[in-house]
DNA sequence: TGTACATCAGTGAACGCGCGTTCACTGATGTAC
DNA sequence: TGTACATCAGTGAACGCGCGTTCACTGATGTAC
C-alpha cells in the first residue's frame, strides 16, 4: 500500500514535502476509511507519505494532534453528503414540507455517509479520549456549514412554518442528532451489527421519521 | 490496584484458583469501568487477578473471548438498571399511561447508566472489530431480561393499550433503542462530551420524550 | 482406608510486534546584503 | 547578479513500552482400584 501511494503522489521536489501536512492528513483519512479513527496512526501515516517517523512531528505536535485534523476532515466530508442531500429537497414545496424535507435529508444524508463510509464516519464523530481543549477547523462541506449547522437551520425553517412549538426548539438538535446517531453506530460498531441489510436500511427510515414526527 | 484487589480475593488454595474465568470477568469489568472496552487488555486482566498471563488460556480462546464475556456481564448491569427504574413506575395507571411510563423507564434506565458507569456502557455495546460470530451469555438482569427485550416489552404494551398502531410496531425497538443510545454515544465518546453537564441532563430527557412522542 | 495414576490448571521464560517519541544531525531553501 | 548565512523540514538510529501468544513444564487435585 504504501509504495501504491508513493507512486500515485508526485516525485518529491528534492529532499523537501510539498505539503507534508496535508500529505499525513490524506493519508489519515484513507486509514480511517479503512479501520475507523483507531487505524489512524502516527507510523503508518509517516510511512504513506513516504517520509521518517519523525517527519510529522514538524507538523503536528502529537498523534491525537493528528486524528483531530482527520476527523474534523471526515466532517467536512460528512457536511457534503449532507448538503447534497438538500440540494435534491424539491423547491416548490409550501414553507412547512420544505422544512421537514430538510429535516428528513440531514439525516438521510448523515445516514448514507455511515453506511457508504463507516470508518470514516466513526472518525468524525468520536473525539480521542485524551482530548482535553476543543479544537476547530475545516469542518465544514463546500456549503461552509458543518452537520451540525445544517441540522439547527433545518429546524428553524420548521419553526418559522410554524411547524415546530417555539418552546420545543431549544436543544431539538440533540435528540434529532442522537436519533440518527444511535442507529448508525448500533448498527456500525453495536449489537445490530449483524442485522441483514435490508432491516438495516428500514431501521434507519423509521429512525429518521420518528425524529421528524417526534420533535 | 494489583494489590488491592489481590488482598480482596480469598487467599488462594493451594496453587489453583478458587474460580480464574470468574476472577478474570471481574477484572475485566473494572478495567472497562476505567477506560472503557478497550481498556480490557489480557495481561492485566491476569496481573489483577494475581495469575500468570499465559493462565487466561485456560478459560478464554483468546483476547477476544475475555472481552465478548465482559461485555455481557455489563450488559447485564444495564439490564439491572432499567429493571430498577421500570420498578419504580406506579402500579395504578391505566394501561396506556403504564406503557408509556414503562417505555419511559427503559430509556431513563439506559442513560442512567450511560451517565453513571460511562466505561461499562460503552464496553457492553461495542462490539469487538474482529467478532465474526455471535456469542450470547449473561446478558440478562436479575429480572432475566435483557435492555433488548425490556425494550420490546414496554412496546407489546403499549401496542396493546392501542396506543400505537398495530402497523408501526414492527421495529420500533431499532427507532426507539437509536434515540438514547445516539444521545449515550454523542455525550460520552463524542462531540457533545464537553456540553456543560445541566444541558447534557436535558437533552436527555429530549431524546427520550422525542422517542415516545415519535414512536 | 490406602495407594497409583491421569488430568489439567497453573508456572516461567521467551518471542516478535508496532507503536509514540526523542536525539543529534544535515542539507536544501529563501533572504539580506 | 552573486554570495554568505540563518532557517527549519526532513533524516537515521535508537529508546522503552505493553501487548498477545506459544512453549515445555510442574505439581495439586480427584478418581479408580
Amino acid at each position: 500500500m504504501a509504495q501504491q501511494d508513493a507512486a500515485v503522489q508526485p516525485p518529491r521536489s528534492g529532499y523537501r514535502h510539498g505539503d507534508l501536512r496535508q500529505a499525513l492528513i490524506d493519508a489519515g483519512l484513507e486509514m480511517a476509511r479503512e479501520g475507523g479513527p483507531d487505524a489512524v496512526v502516527l507510523r503508518e501515516a509517516t510511512r504513506r507519505a513516504g517520509v521518517s517517523p519523525n517527519a510529522a512531528y514538524r507538523h503536528f505536535a502529537d498523534l491525537t494532534a493528528l486524528v483531530i485534523a482527520v476527523s474534523d476532515a471526515a466532517s467536512g466530508e460528512v457536511a457534503a453528503a449532507i448538503e447534497q442531500e438538500w440540494d435534491a429537497v424539491a423547491g416548490d414545496l409550501p414553507p412547512d414540507e420544505t422544512a421537514r424535507a430538510h429535516l428528513r435529508a440531514v439525516g438521510t444524508g448523515y445516514l448514507r455517509f455511515a453506511r457508504d463510509e463507516p470508518g470514516l464516519f466513526r472518525a468524525a464523530f468520536t473525539v480521542p479520549t485524551d482530548l482535553n481543549e476543543a479544537f476547530g477547523r475545516a469542518k465544514a462541506g463546500p456549503g461552509g456549514r458543518t452537520p451540525f449547522e445544517l441540522l439547527s437551520t433545518a429546524l428553524d425553517e420548521l419553526m418559522a412554518a410554524g411547524a415546530l412549538p417555539e418552546e420545543r426548539r431549544p436543544g431539538a438538535e440533540f435528540a434529532c442528532w442522537s436519533a440518527v446517531h444511535g442507529l448508525a453506530m448500533l448498527v456500525l460498531e453495536g449489537p445490530l451489527r449483524d442485522l441483514p441489510v435490508e432491516l438495516k436500511r428500514i431501521a434507519a427510515q423509521r429512525a429518521v421519521e420518528m425524529a421528524v414526527r417526534g420533535i
